[in-house]
DNA sequence: AATGAATGAGAATTCATTCAT
DNA sequence: TATGAATGAATTCTCATTCAT
């Protein structure tokens, strides 16, 4: 079904070399980042990469299967629970969502850039299938919701979707500007980083809840 | 205020070399176009874009002053419309952000990319300046409709204006996975391009109307 | 007929680095060769390899392209003389083949090497087509020869080309160890050069005169 | 008087990497060839080719040693055998070549490689010592066929043995040439190798015989 | 005895920029 | 004003070899 997400068994150099990798993409991008650099920064030497890796090009989709198969299962477990309601549940796909972005802001900056251009085939292959597997569960969770009445009838999932991962990607890529633009420069890291999620996470769920309840 | 917008007389050669860079940057990534890339496509010499622009980085911020420059007064005309009411010049402002993206889509993936890295002093300061006046052109018309009682009370512009802007570049810059994952793959680029732009204005119209009219 | 052997012009510093590269191939072998070495050699800096011909391999084809694009129409000259004999004409081919072997002995060393490899296409359809071309004529001069009854009928032009070929490029690649077997480690380069070219012509001509002549 | 060929008790292991080795330098030279290449196609560790030879160079030295000191005695042993006349015992020389270079191919190709170097050291001299010797074998068989009557007396034996050597070797190289030059691409390899062995010794031995009984 | 891991050196090539004209 | 030629620096990757085990 997908077969380039292989788990692999990384070792704490390759894993070294994946994070540090991670940061320097995100920050720099992928052509904008060398091996050198990546190796400087991750204290190995540089034929180590193309050693464990074979290229840069390869040690990018290293580093995406080890992000994108570490979470299969979250987004199928909220949607069986039998307990919560429909919105309940897209209260919690929000949170999912806000929280991944959340705590792995460098790979979804990585993500961001690489969506882009459909030229790098090992990449793009990837998050393909990811967008598509989650856009089919939220589809089932929307209609869960309209068969029990709780959501409306004409909603758009693949742009409601669009909108879920759309805001949240886009604050985190452009969070430093947030922060000017709305005088939070003072705030620390860590305070700024909670008070967003929470604001994030808020907005999310009125906007959604509005969306699927209100009526044409 | 804005020194670094500075409208420049570019001529044919000169736009030519512009049109061309931001095809590539917006393919391949700023790295990841080489100058002789540029030249060539452009059909002039490659010493050309030294003695134009200064440098390859010098060509990204013209081009930057370039498009941004292009539009300035258009969000201000939305809002002077005294004809209009709070809603439906916020259904203006959509379609103008729609528009935009739409008829811009390699400069806003350019942009998209470029926001993620806050490195490159010279387009942050030019695209700062540019989310900072539009955000504070929508909070007034915000503000405006909750005057009129139109909105409610507790809406947060900026991440309104994430959720706009968030969505709206998401789905262009992930276009070629919305054709995949919605079976549109046949559809010819041109029908496409229209079908998105109808769905996606409607889609956030109704996301916005819902959301700022909605009672929490 | 033969598109890759274009005559290119090559200006000074293209033929000082072909020149230069050619000794060095000779010598080291084309993969034992760096650019760098070359462009040392050359007194060029490395790059001008890349930015003139490519690549080193496109160097190499450059390199044959020069070579071979050289002498094409001696053979045919030969052929075409009606007042010699054909025995006089074998004897002018094998000195066209000794002067040749002579004169371009870096070249032919580099063929004797690259012959061996089939791996190489860029080089081997200029080989091959330069080969069979030179068969042909000879066989059209053998022919020749036994309608004249000066050649005897069961002669294998393609083994004999070998011989002569083999001959010529056998000595031409271990002359040194001619010289040392032959103890004339001693007698001047240029001298060595003469003497041997004198005695392989006649060696080559006692051998085809007797082998064309004599009967089964 | 040739140290260096010593005969030495290689193991399996060791076999293995020096016939992987071959057929590897055979087709892409030896500094085409990397060691990792030879590792993977012989199935064993990199390190094993250090660990057993030292290095990459001290491998191919060991290459040649195997190889040369496998045929020692054989062309003593033609010599040695008064029943046969001189042409005979020449014949029989030619067929030794021919064989030894169709059933060693791939090392005869890296001989052919090696000869037109004279900068690798560890292989030249046993090159050198290799030629000596079977040049002053064929010396004598000639002084003899001359003492007889049966061989004309101004004969070039270094330039003889060239030509036997050179067309033998000039046939192994560019076999794939000579297929295709002589429309014999359809023919089976095995039958393609008998086919050129059979006219290769006939061809010679005519040449031979021709070239050593005519009269000047 | 054998090997997986590691590495410094060097490979070819591309880069943005400069310079002479 | 415009450009072909040129280049030093940096790029990714491969190399043969060594080392710890």
């Amino acid at each position: 079904m997908c077969p380039q997400i292989i788990f692999m068994d990384f070792n704490d150099k390759q894993l070294k070399i994946i994070e540090t990798a991670e940061e320097l993409f995100a920050e720099m991008g992928f052509s904008g980042t060398s091996v050198r650099d990546i190796a400087d920064k991750a204290g190995v030497n540089v034929a180590m990469i193309s050693y464990y890796f074979g290229s840069k090009e390869k040690l990018l989709e290293a580093l995406f299967s080890f992000r994108v198969s570490a979470s299969t299962q979250i987004l199928e477990s909220i949607l069986k629970d039998t307990q919560k309601t429909p919105l309940e549940k897209v209260n919690m796909v929000i949170d999912y969502y806000v929280d991944r972005f959340n705590s792995n802001q460098c790979f979804h900056k990585i993500m961001v850039r690489e969506q882009v251009a459909s030229h790098r085939i090992g990449t793009s292959d990837i998050i393909h299938h990811y967008k598509k597997r989650n856009q089919d569960l939220v589809k089932q969770l929307v209609h869960e919701g309209q068969k029990t009445g709780d959501f409306n009838k004409h909603v758009d999932v693949p742009l409601l979707m669009t909108t879920l991962i759309g805001t949240v990607s886009h604050l985190v890529t452009t969070q430093h500007y947030y922060r000017v633009i709305n005088n939070l420069e003072d705030m620390p890291e860590e305070q700024f980083q909670k008070h967003i999620k929470k604001k994030l996470s808020n907005h999310l769920k009125f906007v959604f809840k509005a969306t699927l309840t209100h009526e044409a």
